[in-house]
DNA sequence: CGTTTATGCGGATAAATATTCTAGTGACAA
DNA sequence: TTGTCACTAGAATATTTATCCGCATAAACG
């Protein structure tokens, strides 16, 4: 098992004990090795490589296990993952939380083989750039939604899907357009196309999807550009109240007629609500309204969110 | 038990599991639990603290087993610690090797209570600067020989001695004098005070003593200046091998009749022969010498070695 | 209550550790 | 022999971590 005998397991227990258990600086240690500081730091990792030294924390749960019952059975959840973040965490450290352990959660939760749905967005992201390297998958990944804008992001669809197939094999669908375009018929012309079409009828199939939630107010959309504030006093009119994939619901989860229903290709709320398992990830409070149209609505299966977001769903 | 409550467990344990499982840096973790890198690195230190991380370390051993046991049967010593060393070790790493691993030996060995002689010399040194302190001693600790030269060094029995008594307690006798003088009527001048009569009256009834052995050649006298090379060429012509409290002896362990003999301050050799548990501490191959004429003349009861002295030793 | 004395925080910075880069060494083939 | 590859080591350097210090708030005291 161990490739390369390097060194014997005698000096690097001298190492470690000397480091870990007498406290001695990499420095001093070397010195009564007599190889240099670099050699000591690089005995060392070995030390925990093979197993010499291990270093034992105390499991932390991560995961608020007792609102996430609370939230399956008042919304009918398939699961939930409510992750406990730093009570005066900001927007940006809680998504990263949420995204650490949630990751093995999301995992957990997607098939071995089959179809997965993926939307973008900066919740989805963190997730999705934590994902690790288990067993191989056999996945079909499909994108759920185009590009925001012109210049990539990571945390568009077709990025997040990239990750995932570079990470775990299998193929990638890509839907090569924007999110948005200027009119109907434009959209109708991009979805009429052969690539668009095989897509959507892999998106049929979907046995699960991961989509972000993200609100009206202090949506990506807004801060990229993308609407502007009338658009969004435009939206509200139509009694939005949040967005999947670009597509703006209201408060029972019902897509709003918007002018915006029209120049948006993307996964249909419609069809996800057919998916089996469509994890819906957000984090902070503010997102309530838009997690409570979505769920009334019956378009997610399962959740990935924070502490704070929990309670404000529930009260 | 916890003297302060400080930080909820909890928090400890995401800190910790974020920085040693999941390995991010501790900026990376400060941004997720929303604190300062400096306050990471003390909650750390702390979930080290408190149990909520602990560090395996495979035991190292640190010692030769069975050249001990060879020493010992071949010498007839009542116990013996021979420390390995890094095979290509220059003297002063191999020292502190000794001192490092040698030092809850030596401490082992030691009684609880009674009165305990200490001589100077760096290998000492090195032993005495790595006592832990234990359950508390009630030592009476006496210094066996005087100050090498006027500037006091850290090697000083004297300062050893003082090191000793601060960590464990206990009383400190000094011998308020150089190791060496002028002549002998100096030194008889001396050894008749009041005070150091007081001294030799308890160094009579030491338990054990802590001694190191030194070469005729590369001495800390020579290097010091306090012994030239003509007195060193007087002295292997009075057949000296090696050295212990600045006595000479020779290969079969008696005191050489040198003019030196008679300007030492410090515990005679005969006297030191009677106490029950005399430590010899040496470390470096070209020692073997002199520790050879110190073991004929059961002069030493345990020693504390390098493996490449104890192998010269046996050879 | 006002004053003084602890305690805890994070910014600046010193110290320690990890990484990069270059040179040296030995194995092997030509 | 000589060149090349594969590898290891340590010096230089970048990065990360620990410590020092002043400030602010909280506790203790008059």
């Amino acid at each position: 098992m161990p490739a390369k005998a390097a060194y014997p397991d005698d000096i690097l227990r001298m190492a470690a004990t000397l480091y870990y258990v007498d406290g001695l600086g990499q420095t001093e240690v070397a010195k009564l090795v007599r190889v240099s500081q670099t050699k000591i730091s690089r005995l060392l990792a070995a030390a925990l490589e093979r197993g010499i030294v291990r270093i034992n924390v105390e499991e932390y749960h991560a995961r608020h296990d007792k609102l996430e019952h609370q939230l399956c059975s008042r919304f009918g959840l398939r699961s939930a993952a409510v992750i406990k973040t730093a009570r005066n965490a900001g927007a940006e450290a809680a998504r990263q939380t949420v995204g650490h352990f949630g990751a093995p959660f999301v995992a957990s939760v997607f098939p071995k083989s089959g179809v997965v749905a993926v939307g973008g967005g900066r919740s989805v992201a963190e997730v999705v750039q934590r994902f690790r390297r288990g067993e191989s998958r056999r996945l079909t990944v499909v994108q759920a939604m185009g590009s925001i804008d012109s210049n990539l992001s990571h945390v568009d669809a077709l990025e997040l899907g990239r990750a995932m197939v570079k990470l775990w094999g299998g193929e990638f669908l890509t839907l090569s357009t924007p999110a948005f375009v200027s009119d109907k018929k434009t959209r109708d012309f991009f979805l009429a196309s052969q690539q668009i079409k095989f897509v959507w009828q892999r998106l049929r199939q979907a046995d699960a999807a991961i989509v972000g939630v993200g609100p009206l107010d202090l949506s990506v959309y807004l801060e990229r550009g993308v609407l502007g504030a009338a658009d969004v006093a435009h939206l509200r009119g139509c009694g939005a109240v949040g967005e999947i994939c670009g597509r703006f619901f209201d408060a029972k989860g019902r897509e709003c007629a918007s002018r915006w229903r029209d120049r948006v290709i993307s996964i249909e709320l419609e069809l996800l609500k057919k998916i089996p398992q469509v994890i819906g990830v957000a984090a902070g409070p503010e997102r309530a309204p838009a997690l409570a149209g979505a769920l009334r609505g019956g378009l997610l299966k399962s959740l990935l969110i924070d502490e704070a977001l929990a309670q404000a769903l529930l009260a």
